[in-house]
DNA sequence: CTGGGGTCCT
DNA sequence: AGGACCC
Protein backbone atom coordinates (compact mmCIF):
# COMPACT_ATOMS: atom_id res chain seq x y z
CA UNK A 1 0.00 0.00 0.00
CA UNK A 2 1.28 2.90 -0.92
CA UNK A 3 2.31 5.25 2.09
CA UNK A 4 -0.02 8.16 3.28
CA UNK A 5 2.81 10.83 3.63
CA UNK A 6 5.68 9.56 0.88
CA UNK A 7 7.62 12.89 0.70
CA UNK A 8 10.02 14.60 3.09
CA UNK A 9 9.97 18.45 2.94
CA UNK A 10 12.32 20.63 4.28
CA UNK A 11 11.61 24.76 4.27
CA UNK A 12 14.81 26.91 5.24
CA UNK A 13 14.23 30.29 6.27
CA UNK A 14 17.39 32.47 6.47
CA UNK A 15 17.01 34.47 9.94
CA UNK A 16 15.98 38.21 9.39
CA UNK A 17 18.23 38.32 5.99
CA UNK A 18 19.48 41.57 4.94
CA UNK A 19 20.50 42.29 8.73
CA UNK A 20 22.49 39.42 8.70
CA UNK A 21 24.35 39.70 5.42
CA UNK A 22 25.28 42.79 6.81
CA UNK A 23 27.07 41.12 10.16
CA UNK A 24 28.61 38.32 8.18
CA UNK A 25 29.91 40.73 5.61
CA UNK A 26 31.19 43.05 8.89
CA UNK A 27 31.16 40.81 12.20
CA UNK A 28 31.44 43.78 14.31
CA UNK A 29 27.56 44.31 14.00
CA UNK A 30 27.06 40.82 15.15
CA UNK A 31 26.03 41.20 18.89
CA UNK A 32 24.60 45.14 18.74
CA UNK A 33 21.18 45.84 17.53
CA UNK A 34 21.38 46.32 13.83
CA UNK A 35 18.16 47.37 11.88
CA UNK A 36 18.42 47.62 7.37
CA UNK A 37 16.73 51.15 6.15
CA UNK A 38 14.59 51.33 2.82
CA UNK A 39 13.19 54.82 2.44
CA UNK A 40 11.68 55.51 6.10
CA UNK A 41 11.81 52.43 7.22
CA UNK A 42 13.46 49.63 8.94
CA UNK A 43 12.47 46.86 6.91
CA UNK A 44 14.27 44.15 8.91
CA UNK A 45 16.52 43.88 11.76
CA UNK A 46 18.88 41.34 14.06
CA UNK A 47 17.45 39.62 16.86
CA UNK A 48 19.50 41.61 19.71
CA UNK A 49 17.47 44.91 17.51
CA UNK A 50 13.72 42.90 18.20
CA UNK A 51 15.01 42.56 22.16
CA UNK A 52 14.53 46.17 22.21
CA UNK A 53 11.38 46.22 20.57
CA UNK A 54 12.29 47.12 16.92
CA UNK A 55 10.69 44.95 14.04
CA UNK A 56 10.27 44.76 10.94
CA UNK A 57 8.51 47.31 8.72
CA UNK A 58 8.85 49.79 11.69
CA UNK A 59 8.95 53.36 10.89
CA UNK A 60 12.59 55.26 11.20
CA UNK A 61 10.85 57.95 13.41
CA UNK A 62 9.75 55.15 15.86
CA UNK A 63 13.20 54.23 16.68
CA UNK A 64 14.52 56.78 18.67
CA UNK A 65 12.26 56.20 21.55
CA UNK A 66 12.61 51.89 21.32
CA UNK A 67 16.44 52.02 20.69
CA UNK A 68 18.06 55.44 20.27
CA UNK A 69 21.41 53.54 19.93
CA UNK A 70 20.40 51.14 16.86
CA UNK A 71 23.14 51.20 14.57
CA UNK A 72 21.27 51.34 10.87
CA UNK A 73 22.37 50.15 7.65
CA UNK A 74 20.75 51.55 4.03
CA UNK A 75 19.58 48.26 2.48
CA UNK A 76 18.53 50.17 -0.78
CA UNK A 77 20.83 48.34 -3.01
CA UNK A 78 19.96 44.98 -3.00
CA UNK A 79 22.84 43.54 -4.99
CA UNK A 80 24.80 42.41 -2.04
CA UNK A 81 21.38 40.46 -0.86
CA UNK A 82 20.61 38.93 -4.18
CA UNK A 83 24.17 37.78 -4.31
CA UNK A 84 24.19 35.95 -1.05
CA UNK A 85 20.96 34.26 -2.04
CA UNK A 86 22.19 32.98 -4.78
CA UNK A 87 25.37 31.79 -3.07
CA UNK A 88 22.87 29.97 -0.23
CA UNK A 89 20.86 28.65 -3.38
CA UNK A 90 23.45 27.44 -4.83
CA UNK A 91 25.10 25.86 -2.06
CA UNK A 92 22.01 24.22 -1.19
CA UNK A 93 21.70 22.47 -4.70
CA UNK A 94 24.92 20.69 -3.72
CA UNK A 95 22.28 18.85 -1.29
CA UNK A 96 19.53 18.69 -3.63
CA UNK A 97 18.35 19.87 -7.07
CA UNK A 98 15.27 20.28 -5.70
CA UNK A 99 15.00 23.66 -4.60
CA UNK A 100 12.38 26.20 -4.90
CA UNK A 101 13.10 29.54 -3.82
CA UNK A 102 10.83 32.12 -2.64
CA UNK A 103 11.63 35.83 -1.86
CA UNK A 104 15.59 35.87 -1.48
CA UNK A 105 15.89 34.39 1.80
CA UNK A 106 13.06 31.21 2.14
CA UNK A 107 13.88 27.70 0.56
CA UNK A 108 11.75 24.72 -0.34
CA UNK A 109 13.73 21.34 -0.81
CA UNK A 110 12.35 18.12 -1.24
CA UNK A 111 14.30 15.48 0.48
CA UNK A 112 12.50 12.63 0.05
CA UNK A 113 15.48 11.09 -2.29
CA UNK A 114 18.12 12.09 0.33
CA UNK A 115 15.91 10.08 3.01
CA UNK A 116 15.41 7.16 0.79
CA UNK A 117 18.97 7.32 0.28
CA UNK A 118 20.00 7.49 3.86
CA UNK A 119 17.24 4.65 5.17
CA UNK A 120 18.79 2.24 2.19
CA UNK A 121 22.48 3.01 3.49
CA UNK A 122 22.42 3.68 6.74
CA UNK A 123 21.32 2.21 10.38
CA UNK A 124 18.08 4.19 10.99
CA UNK A 125 17.77 7.12 12.95
CA UNK A 126 16.45 6.61 16.84
CA UNK A 127 15.85 10.07 17.33
CA UNK A 128 14.92 13.44 15.84
CA UNK A 129 17.18 16.27 16.37
CA UNK A 130 15.92 19.84 16.96
CA UNK A 131 12.33 20.69 17.93
CA UNK A 132 9.14 18.13 17.23
CA UNK A 133 6.14 19.55 17.19
CA UNK A 134 4.71 18.55 21.03
CA UNK A 135 7.69 16.36 21.13
CA UNK A 136 6.87 16.11 24.72
CA UNK A 137 3.99 14.12 24.02
CA UNK A 138 6.13 12.10 21.78
CA UNK A 139 9.00 11.68 24.70
CA UNK A 140 5.86 10.53 27.20
CA UNK A 141 4.16 8.06 24.89
CA UNK A 142 7.92 6.48 23.63
CA UNK A 143 8.82 5.74 27.30
CA UNK A 144 5.46 4.78 28.24
CA UNK A 145 5.11 2.12 25.37
CA UNK A 146 8.48 0.65 26.03
CA UNK A 147 7.57 0.35 29.50
CA UNK A 148 4.83 -1.46 28.17
CA UNK A 149 2.67 0.62 30.73
CA UNK A 150 -1.22 2.53 30.07
CA UNK A 151 -1.14 4.63 26.85
CA UNK A 152 -4.03 6.73 27.05
CA UNK A 153 -5.74 5.82 23.82
CA UNK A 154 -6.28 9.43 22.43
CA UNK A 155 -2.74 10.57 22.90
CA UNK A 156 -1.46 7.00 21.48
CA UNK A 157 -3.37 7.57 18.28
CA UNK A 158 -2.52 10.64 17.76
CA UNK A 159 1.10 10.26 16.86
CA UNK A 160 0.22 6.81 15.14
CA UNK A 161 0.95 6.73 11.45
CA UNK A 162 2.23 3.52 9.91
CA UNK A 163 3.00 4.76 6.47
CA UNK A 164 6.68 5.10 7.52
CA UNK A 165 6.52 8.89 7.49
CA UNK A 166 7.34 8.74 11.24
CA UNK A 167 11.29 7.17 10.71
CA UNK A 168 11.76 9.45 7.20
CA UNK A 169 10.81 12.73 9.21
CA UNK A 170 13.15 11.56 11.94
CA UNK A 171 15.79 11.21 8.86
CA UNK A 172 14.75 14.54 7.47
CA UNK A 173 15.24 15.89 10.69
CA UNK A 174 18.70 15.32 10.35
CA UNK A 175 19.24 16.20 7.00
CA UNK A 176 17.80 19.40 7.63
CA UNK A 177 20.12 19.59 11.18
CA UNK A 178 23.15 18.98 8.55
CA UNK A 179 22.23 21.12 5.94
CA UNK A 180 21.86 24.12 8.27
CA UNK A 181 25.55 23.18 10.13
CA UNK A 182 26.65 23.17 6.02
CA UNK A 183 24.91 26.90 5.41
CA UNK A 184 26.60 27.94 8.29
CA UNK A 185 30.09 26.85 8.45
CA UNK A 186 30.89 27.37 4.68
CA UNK A 187 28.68 30.61 4.05
CA UNK A 188 28.25 31.79 7.67
CA UNK A 189 24.38 32.16 7.48
CA UNK A 190 22.15 30.73 10.09
CA UNK A 191 18.48 29.73 9.19
CA UNK A 192 15.33 28.55 10.71
CA UNK A 193 13.79 25.42 9.52
CA UNK A 194 10.76 23.19 9.30
CA UNK A 195 10.87 19.74 8.56
CA UNK A 196 7.46 17.91 7.10
CA UNK A 197 5.33 16.09 4.44
CA UNK A 198 4.60 18.98 2.67
CA UNK A 199 5.19 22.26 1.47
CA UNK A 200 2.66 24.50 3.73
CA UNK A 201 3.56 22.65 6.64
CA UNK A 202 6.88 22.63 6.67
CA UNK A 203 7.04 26.55 6.24
CA UNK A 204 4.56 26.94 9.30
CA UNK A 205 6.51 24.74 11.35
CA UNK A 206 9.85 26.02 10.96
CA UNK A 207 8.03 29.60 12.59
CA UNK A 208 7.58 27.71 15.62
CA UNK A 209 11.05 28.28 17.05
CA UNK A 210 13.28 30.75 15.67
CA UNK A 211 15.90 32.05 14.97
CA UNK A 212 18.54 29.19 14.31
CA UNK A 213 16.19 26.53 15.38
CA UNK A 214 14.18 23.91 13.38
CA UNK A 215 10.86 21.92 14.37
CA UNK A 216 9.76 19.02 12.96
CA UNK A 217 6.00 18.35 12.49
CA UNK A 218 4.30 14.85 12.51
CA UNK A 219 1.04 14.20 10.08
CA UNK A 220 -0.52 13.02 13.44
CA UNK A 221 -0.20 16.48 14.99
CA UNK A 222 -1.34 18.82 11.63
CA UNK A 223 -4.85 18.84 12.56
CA UNK A 224 -4.60 20.12 15.39
CA UNK A 225 -2.16 22.56 14.68
CA UNK A 226 -4.14 24.12 12.33
CA UNK A 227 -7.72 24.23 13.85
CA UNK A 228 -7.06 26.90 15.93
CA UNK A 229 -4.54 29.73 13.27
CA UNK A 230 -6.30 32.46 11.45
CA UNK A 231 -6.97 31.64 8.10
CA UNK A 232 -4.84 34.78 7.06
CA UNK A 233 -1.64 32.47 8.42
CA UNK A 234 -2.45 29.86 5.59
CA UNK A 235 0.05 30.60 2.91
CA UNK A 236 -1.85 31.85 -0.26
CA UNK A 237 -4.36 33.38 1.92
CA UNK A 238 -3.23 36.66 2.06
CA UNK A 239 -4.70 40.28 2.51
CA UNK A 240 -7.97 40.28 -0.07
CA UNK A 241 -8.75 36.71 0.72
CA UNK A 242 -9.37 36.92 4.17
CA UNK A 243 -11.27 40.13 4.15
CA UNK A 244 -13.49 38.17 1.90
CA UNK A 245 -13.93 35.14 4.24
CA UNK A 246 -14.20 37.29 7.51
CA UNK A 247 -17.36 38.77 5.53
CA UNK A 248 -18.64 34.80 5.60
CA UNK A 249 -18.01 35.41 9.57
CA UNK A 250 -14.61 33.19 8.67
CA UNK A 251 -11.63 33.67 10.65
CA UNK A 252 -10.34 30.37 11.56
CA UNK A 253 -9.20 27.40 9.30
CA UNK A 254 -11.99 25.25 12.01
CA UNK A 255 -14.39 27.46 10.42
CA UNK A 256 -13.00 27.21 7.22
CA UNK A 257 -13.37 23.41 7.23
CA UNK A 258 -16.83 23.72 8.18
CA UNK A 259 -17.38 25.85 5.19
CA UNK A 260 -18.42 23.56 1.86
CA UNK A 261 -16.13 23.88 -0.68
CA UNK A 262 -18.83 24.93 -3.26
CA UNK A 263 -19.24 28.23 -0.87
CA UNK A 264 -16.10 28.43 -0.48
CA UNK A 265 -15.06 29.00 -4.55
CA UNK A 266 -17.44 31.06 -4.85
CA UNK A 267 -16.23 33.14 -2.17
CA UNK A 268 -12.69 33.45 -3.69
CA UNK A 269 -12.46 31.72 -6.71
CA UNK A 270 -11.94 27.73 -8.21
CA UNK A 271 -8.34 28.58 -7.68
CA UNK A 272 -7.78 29.40 -4.06
CA UNK A 273 -10.87 28.03 -3.35
CA UNK A 274 -9.90 24.82 -3.87
CA UNK A 275 -6.68 25.05 -2.66
CA UNK A 276 -8.15 26.88 0.37
CA UNK A 277 -10.21 24.27 1.50
CA UNK A 278 -7.89 21.48 1.30
CA UNK A 279 -4.83 23.03 2.96
CA UNK A 280 -7.31 23.75 5.74
CA UNK A 281 -7.39 20.09 6.21
CA UNK A 282 -3.18 19.70 6.05
CA UNK A 283 -3.86 18.15 2.47
CA UNK A 284 -1.10 19.75 0.13
CA UNK A 285 0.53 18.34 -2.39
CA UNK A 286 2.11 20.78 -4.26
CA UNK A 287 5.17 20.09 -5.33
CA UNK A 288 8.57 21.70 -4.80
CA UNK A 289 9.16 22.99 -8.23
CA UNK A 290 13.30 23.76 -8.75
CA UNK A 291 14.35 27.59 -9.18
CA UNK A 292 16.03 28.24 -12.41
CA UNK A 293 16.55 31.79 -13.77
CA UNK A 294 14.32 34.80 -12.65
CA UNK A 295 11.92 35.10 -15.36
CA UNK A 296 11.43 39.22 -15.48
CA UNK A 297 14.10 41.51 -13.63
CA UNK A 298 13.24 44.73 -12.25
CA UNK A 299 13.94 48.12 -10.43
CA UNK A 300 12.04 50.65 -8.84
CA UNK A 301 12.32 54.09 -6.48
CA UNK A 302 9.50 55.65 -5.17
CA UNK A 303 9.32 58.81 -3.80
CA UNK A 304 6.88 61.68 -2.28
CA UNK A 305 6.67 63.42 -5.68
CA UNK A 306 7.45 63.05 -9.54
CA UNK A 307 5.84 65.82 -11.19
CA UNK A 308 7.50 66.84 -14.13
CA UNK A 309 8.50 65.38 -17.25
CA UNK A 310 11.95 66.22 -16.82
CA UNK A 311 12.15 64.35 -13.66
CA UNK A 312 10.63 61.26 -14.56
CA UNK A 313 13.35 61.06 -17.69
CA UNK A 314 15.85 61.29 -15.05
CA UNK A 315 14.53 59.12 -12.52
CA UNK A 316 13.81 56.18 -15.41
CA UNK A 317 17.52 56.93 -16.71
CA UNK A 318 19.01 56.34 -12.93
CA UNK A 319 16.46 53.38 -12.41
CA UNK A 320 17.48 51.95 -15.80
CA UNK A 321 21.62 52.23 -15.46
CA UNK A 322 21.52 49.51 -12.69
CA UNK A 323 18.72 47.24 -14.60
CA UNK A 324 21.24 47.28 -17.78
CA UNK A 325 24.02 46.04 -15.90
CA UNK A 326 21.99 43.67 -14.42
CA UNK A 327 20.96 42.22 -17.74
CA UNK A 328 24.69 42.48 -19.25
CA UNK A 329 25.84 40.18 -15.99
CA UNK A 330 22.96 38.04 -16.98
CA UNK A 331 23.64 37.32 -20.75
CA UNK A 332 27.51 37.23 -19.88
CA UNK A 333 26.24 34.33 -17.86
CA UNK A 334 23.24 32.87 -19.63
CA UNK A 335 23.14 34.30 -22.88
CA UNK A 336 20.00 35.17 -22.72
CA UNK A 337 18.53 38.70 -23.27
CA UNK A 338 14.77 39.89 -22.25
CA UNK A 339 12.02 41.22 -25.76
CA UNK A 340 9.62 42.71 -23.49
CA UNK A 341 10.32 46.41 -21.23
CA UNK A 342 7.69 47.60 -19.31
CA UNK A 343 7.16 50.91 -17.04
CA UNK A 344 4.98 51.11 -14.04
CA UNK A 345 3.92 53.87 -12.25
CA UNK A 346 2.13 54.83 -9.23
CA UNK A 347 0.09 57.75 -9.97
CA UNK A 348 -1.68 59.79 -7.03
CA UNK A 349 -3.84 62.01 -9.10
CA UNK A 350 -4.68 59.15 -11.71
CA UNK A 351 -6.36 57.15 -9.29
CA UNK A 352 -7.23 59.86 -6.58
CA UNK A 353 -11.43 58.92 -7.62
CA UNK A 354 -11.08 55.02 -7.74
CA UNK A 355 -9.79 55.31 -4.30
CA UNK A 356 -13.62 56.62 -3.04
CA UNK A 357 -14.67 53.03 -4.22
CA UNK A 358 -11.93 50.73 -3.22
CA UNK A 359 -12.84 52.16 0.11
CA UNK A 360 -16.27 51.31 -0.28
CA UNK A 361 -16.59 48.23 -2.06
CA UNK A 362 -13.42 46.54 0.04
CA UNK A 363 -13.74 48.25 3.55
CA UNK A 364 -9.90 48.42 4.19
CA UNK A 365 -6.94 50.50 3.62
CA UNK A 366 -6.90 51.91 0.12
CA UNK A 367 -3.70 50.40 -2.31
CA UNK A 368 -2.42 52.98 -4.20
CA UNK A 369 -2.34 51.04 -7.37
CA UNK A 370 -0.46 50.65 -10.18
CA UNK A 371 -0.29 51.33 -13.92
CA UNK A 372 1.55 49.41 -16.51
CA UNK A 373 2.25 49.55 -20.17
CA UNK A 374 4.79 47.44 -21.74
CA UNK A 375 6.14 47.27 -25.62
CA UNK A 376 7.71 44.20 -27.12
CA UNK A 377 11.24 44.89 -28.11
CA UNK A 378 13.67 43.25 -30.87
CA UNK A 379 15.97 40.71 -29.08
CA UNK A 380 18.99 41.73 -30.13
CA UNK A 381 17.62 45.58 -28.48
CA UNK A 382 19.32 44.61 -25.21
CA UNK A 383 22.73 43.32 -26.57
CA UNK A 384 25.81 44.88 -24.49
CA UNK A 385 27.30 45.66 -27.96
CA UNK A 386 24.55 47.87 -28.63
CA UNK A 387 25.98 51.47 -27.40
CA UNK A 388 23.06 53.18 -27.46
CA UNK A 389 20.89 51.09 -25.87
CA UNK A 390 20.22 53.48 -23.18
CA UNK A 391 18.92 55.81 -25.16
CA UNK A 392 17.12 53.96 -26.75
CA UNK A 393 14.90 52.76 -23.97
CA UNK A 394 14.66 55.94 -22.03
CA UNK A 395 12.83 56.83 -25.73
CA UNK A 396 10.54 53.75 -25.41
CA UNK A 397 9.91 53.88 -21.75
CA UNK A 398 8.78 57.57 -22.21
CA UNK A 399 6.70 57.06 -24.90
CA UNK A 400 5.17 54.12 -22.23
CA UNK A 401 5.06 56.94 -20.18
CA UNK A 402 2.63 59.16 -22.49
CA UNK A 403 0.84 56.08 -23.11
CA UNK A 404 -0.82 56.39 -19.45
CA UNK A 405 -0.32 59.77 -18.98
CA UNK A 406 -1.96 61.13 -22.44
CA UNK A 407 -3.32 64.38 -22.39
CA UNK A 408 -0.46 67.39 -22.55
CA UNK A 409 -1.62 69.14 -19.94
CA UNK A 410 -2.20 66.12 -17.64
CA UNK A 411 -0.78 67.01 -14.54
CA UNK A 412 0.46 63.60 -12.55
CA UNK A 413 1.81 63.11 -9.33
CA UNK A 414 4.00 59.86 -9.46
CA UNK A 415 5.51 58.45 -6.04
CA UNK A 416 6.85 55.02 -7.84
CA UNK A 417 8.33 54.23 -10.83
CA UNK A 418 9.55 50.68 -11.67
CA UNK A 419 11.26 49.29 -14.89
CA UNK A 420 10.93 45.85 -15.83
CA UNK A 421 12.41 43.85 -18.42
CA UNK A 422 10.92 40.19 -18.92
CA UNK A 423 10.22 37.34 -21.41
CA UNK A 424 13.98 36.18 -21.73
CA UNK A 425 15.36 34.34 -24.93
CA UNK A 426 18.07 32.39 -25.86
CA UNK A 427 20.26 34.77 -28.15
CA UNK A 428 23.11 33.80 -29.98
CA UNK A 429 24.23 30.50 -28.71
CA UNK A 430 26.22 32.02 -26.10
CA UNK A 431 27.51 35.56 -24.54
CA UNK A 432 30.83 34.57 -25.29
CA UNK A 433 30.45 34.08 -29.06
CA UNK A 434 29.66 37.57 -29.83
CA UNK A 435 33.38 38.22 -29.94
CA UNK A 436 34.57 35.53 -31.90
CA UNK A 437 32.20 35.77 -34.59
CA UNK A 438 32.07 39.87 -34.95
CA UNK A 439 29.38 41.27 -32.83
CA UNK A 440 27.84 42.26 -36.49
CA UNK A 441 26.95 38.81 -37.32
CA UNK A 442 24.03 38.85 -34.75
CA UNK A 443 22.31 41.94 -35.93
CA UNK A 444 20.40 42.65 -39.01
CA UNK A 445 18.51 45.73 -39.73
CA UNK A 446 15.37 46.01 -39.42
CA UNK A 447 13.92 45.88 -43.15
CA UNK A 448 11.12 48.02 -42.00
CA UNK A 449 13.67 50.89 -41.91
CA UNK A 450 16.06 52.96 -44.13
CA UNK A 451 19.93 51.69 -43.18
CA UNK A 452 20.69 54.10 -40.62
CA UNK A 453 21.50 57.45 -41.19
CA UNK A 454 25.61 58.70 -39.85
CA UNK A 455 23.31 61.04 -37.38
CA UNK A 456 21.89 58.39 -35.68
CA UNK A 457 22.78 59.97 -32.40
CA UNK A 458 19.36 61.16 -31.37
CA UNK A 459 19.18 59.42 -28.29
CA UNK A 460 23.15 60.18 -27.07
CA UNK A 461 22.27 63.68 -28.10
CA UNK A 462 19.37 63.60 -26.10
CA UNK A 463 20.91 62.17 -23.17
CA UNK A 464 23.46 64.78 -22.90
CA UNK A 465 20.54 66.93 -22.30
CA UNK A 466 18.95 64.87 -20.07
CA UNK A 467 22.13 64.92 -18.12
CA UNK A 468 22.47 69.00 -18.50
CA UNK A 469 18.96 69.30 -17.43
CA UNK A 470 19.71 67.61 -13.98
CA UNK A 471 21.61 70.51 -13.09
CA UNK A 472 18.99 72.86 -14.26
CA UNK A 473 15.49 73.94 -12.94
CA UNK A 474 14.39 77.11 -15.57
CA UNK A 475 11.48 74.25 -17.22
CA UNK A 476 10.59 77.33 -19.58
CA UNK A 477 14.50 77.97 -21.01
CA UNK A 478 14.63 73.84 -21.65
CA UNK A 479 11.80 74.14 -23.60
CA UNK A 480 13.18 76.56 -25.65
CA UNK A 481 16.35 75.01 -26.07
CA UNK A 482 15.08 71.54 -26.70
CA UNK A 483 12.86 73.17 -29.10
CA UNK A 484 15.67 74.50 -31.34
CA UNK A 485 17.05 71.52 -31.67
CA UNK A 486 16.96 69.34 -34.67
CA UNK A 487 16.11 66.40 -34.25
CA UNK A 488 16.48 63.64 -37.07
CA UNK A 489 15.77 60.13 -38.18
CA UNK A 490 14.53 57.77 -35.39
CA UNK A 491 17.44 55.40 -34.73
CA UNK A 492 18.28 51.96 -36.16
CA UNK A 493 17.19 48.99 -34.36
CA UNK A 494 18.31 45.16 -34.13
CA UNK A 495 17.01 41.85 -34.82
CA UNK A 496 19.03 39.04 -33.72
CA UNK A 497 19.89 36.07 -36.17
CA UNK A 498 17.09 33.41 -36.44
CA UNK A 499 16.45 31.69 -33.01
CA UNK A 500 19.25 29.13 -32.14
CA UNK A 501 17.39 26.96 -29.79
CA UNK A 502 16.08 27.84 -26.52
CA UNK A 503 18.04 26.59 -23.40
CA UNK A 504 15.42 25.93 -21.54
CA UNK A 505 15.43 22.04 -21.60
CA UNK A 506 15.30 21.71 -18.09
CA UNK A 507 11.64 22.86 -17.99
CA UNK A 508 9.00 20.93 -17.74
CA UNK A 509 6.67 21.47 -21.25
CA UNK A 510 4.21 23.90 -20.93
CA UNK A 511 0.95 24.27 -22.29
CA UNK A 512 0.65 26.47 -25.42
CA UNK A 513 0.66 29.65 -24.88
CA UNK A 514 0.60 32.30 -27.79
CA UNK A 515 3.07 34.78 -27.96
CA UNK A 516 2.08 37.44 -28.39
CA UNK A 517 2.95 39.20 -32.18
CA UNK A 518 6.42 37.64 -32.52
CA UNK A 519 6.97 40.12 -35.03
CA UNK A 520 9.16 42.66 -33.05
CA UNK A 521 8.15 45.88 -34.20
CA UNK A 522 9.64 49.05 -34.60
CA UNK A 523 9.64 50.54 -31.68
CA UNK A 524 9.37 53.88 -32.78
CA UNK A 525 11.21 55.93 -30.81
CA UNK A 526 10.20 59.23 -29.29
CA UNK A 527 9.84 62.34 -32.17
CA UNK A 528 11.17 65.00 -32.52
CA UNK A 529 7.91 66.45 -31.98
CA UNK A 530 6.70 64.65 -29.48
CA UNK A 531 10.30 65.99 -27.74
CA UNK A 532 8.91 69.25 -28.34
CA UNK A 533 5.77 68.40 -26.53
CA UNK A 534 7.21 67.17 -23.57
CA UNK A 535 9.35 70.00 -22.83
CA UNK A 536 7.05 72.38 -23.12
CA UNK A 537 4.44 70.35 -20.70
CA UNK A 538 6.81 69.62 -18.89
CA UNK A 539 7.24 73.63 -18.70
CA UNK A 540 3.46 74.06 -18.00
CA UNK A 541 3.43 71.43 -15.50
CA UNK A 542 6.35 72.99 -13.67
CA UNK A 543 5.21 74.84 -10.81
C1' DC B 1 3.47 57.14 6.09
C1' DT B 2 4.88 50.37 3.55
C1' DG B 3 10.45 48.78 0.55
C1' DG B 4 12.05 46.72 -3.40
C1' DG B 5 11.82 43.09 -5.14
C1' DG B 6 9.47 38.62 -7.28
C1' DT B 7 5.46 34.77 -8.98
C1' DC B 8 1.14 33.23 -10.81
C1' DC B 9 -3.90 33.91 -11.93
C1' DT B 10 -7.83 36.43 -14.03
C1' DA C 1 -2.95 45.04 -17.73
C1' DG C 2 -4.25 44.40 -13.36
C1' DG C 3 -4.87 41.74 -9.05
C1' DA C 4 -3.37 38.94 -5.53
C1' DC C 5 0.05 36.55 -3.43
C1' DC C 6 5.01 35.70 -1.44
C1' DC C 7 9.33 37.57 0.90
Amino acid sequence: MAAMHPRTIVHIDLDCFYAQVEMVADPKLKDKPLGIQQKNIIVTCNYPARARGVHKLMYINKVPKVCPDLIIRDGSNLKRYREASEKILDHLRGWTPEVERLGMDEFFLDVTHMVADEQEKMEKKLDFVGHVYRGETLTLIETQTRNESHVPSCTAKVHHCRCGCYQRLMTGSHIAQRIRTSLYQTLGYTASAGISVGKMIAKLSGELKKPNQQTTMLPAYIDGFLAPLRVRKIPGCGYSTSKKLASLGIETVTQLRNLSKQKLIKAVGAQIGGRLHDLAFGLDTSHVVATVREKQMSEEDSFKSCTAIDDVALRILSILRPLLERVRMRFQKHGDLPSTLRLTIRDRLSHQKTEQSKINTSGGAYFTTRTSRQTTIPLGFFHPENKKQEGYCVDHLMKLFFKMIPRKNQRFHLTLINVAVARFQAFGGAGKLGKQHGIDSFFIQSPTKTAPSSEDNIPTTRMAHLEHVKHTTDATRISQTARKRKFKTPPSFFRPRPPVQCTSGERAPQPERRQPAEQPVEPEPVTAEEIDALYITAARVTP
